[in-house]
DNA sequence: GTGAAAGCGCTAACAG
DNA sequence: CTGTTAGCGCTTTCAC
């Protein structure tokens, strides 16, 4: 029957031709004219031309699909399909056969034509951050990679694109709308994200790096700064300090709040109450970490160690006790948060505090497609410690 | 006819029931079907929960398609098609209440449908360059950002992926196989890329971002090195320094050895020869570069000032100088290459060379898309200046 | 100018 | 266990 249609149909018709048809055309098996078309050496030179000729009149390029596979194993296509998904009963016979049909035509099933059958495109939308000039985020790039590679794990892939500043939201529902994407991974999120309200509210799977505000429920993982920031606390004391100073965040931020939080906790642990002075906030630049420093080396009882809430900050701090002669590690330890590739580059290096970032990307993708399969966890909220990584700016012996 | 298929089929039916469907069996018309399924206030809370109830039972869920709106607009999804593509001609009036149907129903075409009908996935694929621990990449990671930008300028979009070192093209192989994406976007490429190589041999289209060697012929956007340690050897010449030494990458790479070229050019324009010390080679690590500066340091008659092709690099420049005292900018003047986040945080801050960034991205891209339609423009080897950025490194008054 | 219908490549009822 | 067939949502001939 098709066949006989295909014969009917005649050497110039507009449908497009399958591989069956070239090979038939040409008088060959079907193996054959696929390694005719794939360029490979052949045993017979004068049929690998008459396939080129019969596929250039066909307009036919190589294109293997579930048809070709299904013709040359000698089965239908749903068995094909079958035997890939393993979703239906085949004999042992058969299934071999359609396997090697697969493997000599190397068929690879096209994912378009799958995704649009179970509307889904098993891809993840991920909004790149917006980048202020002169600043850098090393840690979300970084993210961004592994959550590429965590989600290739499970067969998904990444789909990143830019949200403008003035319609935060407006990307997010184009790629659903369209089909693009089965959902979102967002980072760098804030206490009133527009875009968590507007996923939440229209009923969209998404996971997040990072927290919003309490009264939202997301999965999500975070970093602890509060334990981060214990921890290098903890360090300064053993270290013999007990004038520890910190330079924070202006007041507001969750994270910024957690992190001051860890401070407070350690030093009350260890039965010191730091003068108020001590307590400084300026705003996440070197330069305003830069003026924090100052006004804290300029008190009359100077701290000797001086917390930063990010490595940014602490580089401030830092070029602050250089200017002034004073030796990082001896005079005055510094400790940074996040671990930024130039941490480890400065002379001394910078104490900090490292985020597993590729087991939070692991993460987040963990609880996104559980989300999609509608199957929140228990701990769909999850906080992880981070690490703290001891360098010269704290510890002379470094 | 196809009311009465829809009622002969029953309201339990199994097939994929659409937004008319719904409206008919709840008795009201399309449009307000829609509006009790989006949750928006109606003048009739019956009729609202008449559609829920109908919904409910036929198993819908809301998602607009051609068909919902050729319902609405009393026409055929062929017209539908006609007037969103403008493939075909339409009169106005039609056109006119096809629009409103779009609007009215917020209807956006399914990409995946298009795609598998298209046979093009309007995505762009991106592998994620390795990032060796300790070691990062703002610029790339900023080209990335670029990239998703201009692409979607053109209706594509950019899928990321992770390819792993030992099998540098598998990904890419699938990728292509599947469908998935139209073609690549290379970043990082190096003389003899495998990547690059299999690209090209497969006919499978892609442009870079970085040459390779001279024998293969693809699109590419590159940053001209030559010119740009020109240009920071000028302008330290300019600045009074006669004794320039440089610290290059070892021999045999393309943008190493241009870069390196430059410094020649520029000296032999001012009639300078630098005697042989002061061309130094390293690895591209801050530590190599620390020991080269030492060596320099160290010679009888030591330079006033040295070239850097990288930021990295100056950074350990910039240690050693620190370590021994001598004040940047000052005893000694120090330039980069590639204007790192870094360079403008230090003290003082570092003399470099800025890649426009966002234009290679989008040029990139513009390459990417003419290769796509099969016509390769006259220029499609390009070359772009950098940007000299001075900063107190080489020029005290900064 | 408009519509019916045939696919794009695949999955999954359903029948045999 | 295997095959036929009806779609997924769209574009595009081809009639009318």
């Amino acid at each position: 029957m098709k066949q006989e249609l295909n014969v009917s149909r005649g050497i110039k018709d507009s449908l497009m031709a399958t591989l069956r048809d070239v090979a038939e055309h040409a008088g060959v098996p079907i193996l054959e004219a696929y390694h005719a078309l794939r360029g490979k050496a052949m045993a017979d030179d004068k049929n690998r031309e008459a396939v080129i000729q019969v596929a250039a009149e066909l307009g036919y390029t190589l294109n293997v699909t579930i048809k070709d596979v299904a013709a040359l194993a000698n089965v239908s296509i749903a068995t094909v399909s079958y035997v890939l998904n393993d979703s239906h009963p085949v004999s042992p016979a058969t299934k071999r056969t359609v396997l090697e049909a697969v493997d000599s035509l190397d068929y690879r099933p096209n994912v378009t034509a799958r995704s649009l059958q179970a509307s889904r495109s098993r891809l993840i939308g991920y909004g790149w951050h917006q980048i202020k000039p002169g600043q850098s985020a090393p840690l979300l790039d970084r993210f961004t990679y592994w959550m590429a590679q965590a989600a290739e794990a499970s067969g998904y892939h990444v789909l990143t694109f830019s949200n403008p500043d003035d319609h935060p939201t407006a990307m997010y529902r184009e790629l659903i709308k369209t089909n693009r994407v089965d959902g979102f991974v967002l980072a760098h999120t804030n206490r009133n994200d527009a875009r968590i309200r507007y996923l939440l509210d229209a009923g969209i799977p998404f996971a997040a790096f990072g927290r919003a505000n309490d009264r939202w429920r997301f999965p999500y993982v975070d970093i602890d700064g509060r334990i981060g920031i214990d921890l290098a606390t903890q360090h300064l004391l053993e270290m013999g300090h007990s004038q520890i100073a910190i330079v924070g965040w202006p007041e507001g931020s969750l994270s910024g709040d957690g992190r001051m939080q860890g401070y407070f906790d350690a030093l009350d642990e260890a039965g010191i109450t730091p003068p108020r002075e001590y307590i400084t906030r300026a705003e996440n630049t070197s330069s305003d970490a830069y003026r924090a420093a100052a006004a804290l080396m300029r008190l009359p009882s100077p701290p000797t160690a001086i917390i930063c809430v990010s490595d940014l900050m602490a580089l401030g701090v830092m070029n602050y006790l250089n200017q002034q002669g004073l030796k990082i590690g001896e005079d005055v330890a510094v400790t940074g948060f996040d671990d930024d590739p130039v941490s480890d580059l400065l002379h001394p290096g910078l104490t900090t505090l490292r985020q597993p970032i590729d087991q939070i990307a692991a993460q987040v993708i963990d609880l996104f497609l559980a989300e999609l399969d509608g199957n929140r966890p228990k701990d769909y909220q999850i906080l992880l410690a981070p690490e703290l990584i001891v360098r010269g700016s704290s510890d002379p012996r470094r």
